[in-house]
DNA sequence: TTGTATGCGTTATCAC
DNA sequence: GTGATAACGCATACAA
């Protein structure tokens, strides 16, 4: 080691120590300094198939990893008027019953080279207050898993803002959406069980927060009638375990009898009822009521309940989110599109069904599992 | 209306054009070209308290407003520092059981003035690929419920990045953390079992990523050996519903024979044990065997389970997460501070339990509930 | 391939 | 209270 001669590691040494007593940050200017290039050059060198020659690209990296240099997101975007940051907002609730969802999306985002900066709601109302904060963070787009209004939609319109309304429709309006079909769900739901034989039928709808199970309602009430059976009991519900027992209690005494079959708008909420049934009411399901729900959460996969119900295919809907909102940052892409999905039936063992495309059998006497087995 | 005369409106219409033109953003200068005013007077208007008279300040507002101008945050953090966002890091395993967390931690930043950049992770291992991520977004601070390893911590250090560990623990290390008490939540639930008259032990544990598991393991067998009680058998486990079952199989063949109680380290894992032990072995539960886990997750509480557990206080550890990250954010607080929440014990109805405070009644014939009841 | 000069949109400093 | 001017840290057009 000589003694006149400075190493880079050396100078590095001195150069992070003055960083540090200005209390300023490393930057590119240091980095260029420390390297004998100019800063412009140490820009290129972060930036992926620029022009750099293999001499200088060494150089920098290696003064870079001595200053433990990053280049700063924030000072970028604001001349590449991208963020690389997408918004994603999502009521409390939804994450509450779909934690895979957000999973989903980050990991679909970071495979995109994009960060999530999240927004959670209380209640729905809370989005005009979160907005305006999505505004100030100049994200490059929106996933949306909450309701949002005709006016919120112009606002991103007049912003320039791509938005992907995730399970959210608006009638009348050019937006991008990932739904799965809950209407066409409903009906399916409605036919398996009509086809077994169930003719009276309570629904447990949700309340207006939340539109995916009002169109499931409405598509099991639909097909319902064109198969000419008696009206449904239809009562409220908050997606919840006790909305579930709840509402089985309010159709009973509503009906003054139990039905043949319980609809529910939610997994929690079929949980719910099906708990209520066997263990309040003593009810043998579904050997006298049928019970099903929508969306194949973990809990209904569990040996106690073995749900019948509709899985969304989440991480494909993630998938296409995400897909949908790159092309309209990335590529520019200015086209709406909605994207469908359709539920898959899952069999489960809380409702009495005949296979999948048996002869109908409605009015027959439906299958009962013996008692024994049970 | 005077054609001579514009108006402020005609004038926004007409600059709002001319920016659209130009492909660019609203920028203050533009709000201070309408308003007649400087640049700096707008930036002032959008800082609180700041010294504007009530007559710019209402001018300036009314151009904004006209213009839809909001600040760039970007520009903002780069001058002053402060990117008022907050990385949080978490597997997308703990967002699965415990999806109230995220939700908690989103309301306690948001509360503070801050936003939640979401960093998940499929293993624990990938905490590395994020932490470069979060250099570059300039981020506040960093919330981890993560394993993050010393020479991580020393780089958080390093570069002067404020952090706190949410549920995680580092031996030797000064970092702030918030925890709940792992171990003697173990020890408590080993106690009232013993005190019941539970001799012989299973524990089903975790794997090594997640050390949440581990403590709890630790303070159940560390109990049991002070009170002379069998050596336990313990099996790994995975967290989820699977590993409870496969785990009861496990230590019923290592064993030999049933065990008087099983601890598992998650309530999801209970959970499966528990159906695995009622519906596959056909055993009474609490009467044959009794089973408790730790979490009190949502499930827990639905009527087939009434699982005996331990409740982590969630909203508690979120909230004092959020306020030991402000306080060094904020404050510039550079004290390290633990904080240690206990566990509320759920009694349940999956363990043969005596009153807490009961005498012990070790090696006393326990409580059985007759089989006609069940 | 490399360096120079400029601008992104804001806040901070300082005169006035 | 208000306005000029200088940063903040980077990317990019352009000249070399």
């Amino acid at each position: 080691m000589s003694k006149s001669k400075l190493t880079v590691e050396d100078e590095a040494g001195a150069l992070k120590a003055a960083i540090a007593a200005e209390n300023r940050r490393v930057t590119s200017y240091d980095v260029a300094q420390l390297a004998g290039v100019s800063q412009s050059a140490v820009s290129r060198c972060f930036k992926p198939g620029a022009s750099v020659s293999r001499g200088t690209y060494a150089l920098v990296m290696k003064a870079a990893a001595l200053l433990d240099y990053i280049p700063n997101a924030a000072a970028r975007s604001l001349i590449t008027r991208r963020s690389h940051m997408v918004a994603l907002i999502i009521t409390s609730q939804a994450n509450l019953y779909y934690p895979e969802l957000l999973a989903e999306v980050s990991q679909q985002m970071t495979a995109r080279g994009k960060r999530v900066l999240l927004f959670t709601l209380q209640r729905e109302a809370d989005v005009d207050r979160v907005l305006a904060d999505i505004w100030q963070y100049q994200v490059d787009g929106v996933i949306a898993a909450a309701r949002l209004s005709p006016s919120h939609i112009a606002e991103f319109d007049r912003r320039r803002m791509p938005v992907v309304l995730f399970n959210r429709q608006l009638r009348d309006h050019t937006v991008n959406t990932v739904t799965c079909d809950h209407l066409e769900s409903g009906r399916m739901l409605a036919s398996r069980l009509a086809a077994a034989g169930h003719r009276q039928f309570g629904i447990i709808a949700g309340n207006d927060d939340y539109s995916v199970a009002s169109e499931r309602q409405r598509g099991a009430c639909e097909r319902i009638a064109e198969l000419g059976l008696p009206a449904p009991v239809v009562v409220p519900g908050a997606y919840d375990y006790r909305s579930g027992a709840l509402g089985l209690k309010a159709i009973i005494a509503q009906l003054g009898s139990v039905p043949d079959a319980i609809i529910c708008g939610s997994d929690v909420m079929a949980i719910g009822c099906l708990d209520y049934a066997r263990h309040e009411l003593g009810l043998d399901v579904p050997g006298q009521l049928s019970v099903a729900g929508f969306d194949a959460v973990e809990p209904s996969n569990w040996i106690s309940y073995n749900l019948t119900t509709l899985r969304q295919p989440l991480p494909k809907m993630a998938a296409a989110a995400a897909e949908l909102l790159c092309a309209r940052i990335d590529q520019h892409d200015t086209g709406t599109e909605r994207r469908v999905f359709s539920a898959q039936f899952i069999e489960g063992a809380t409702a009495r069904l005949t296979p999948a495309g048996a002869p109908a059998a409605i009015g027959a006497p439906s299958l009962r599992l013996p008692v024994a087995i049970m």
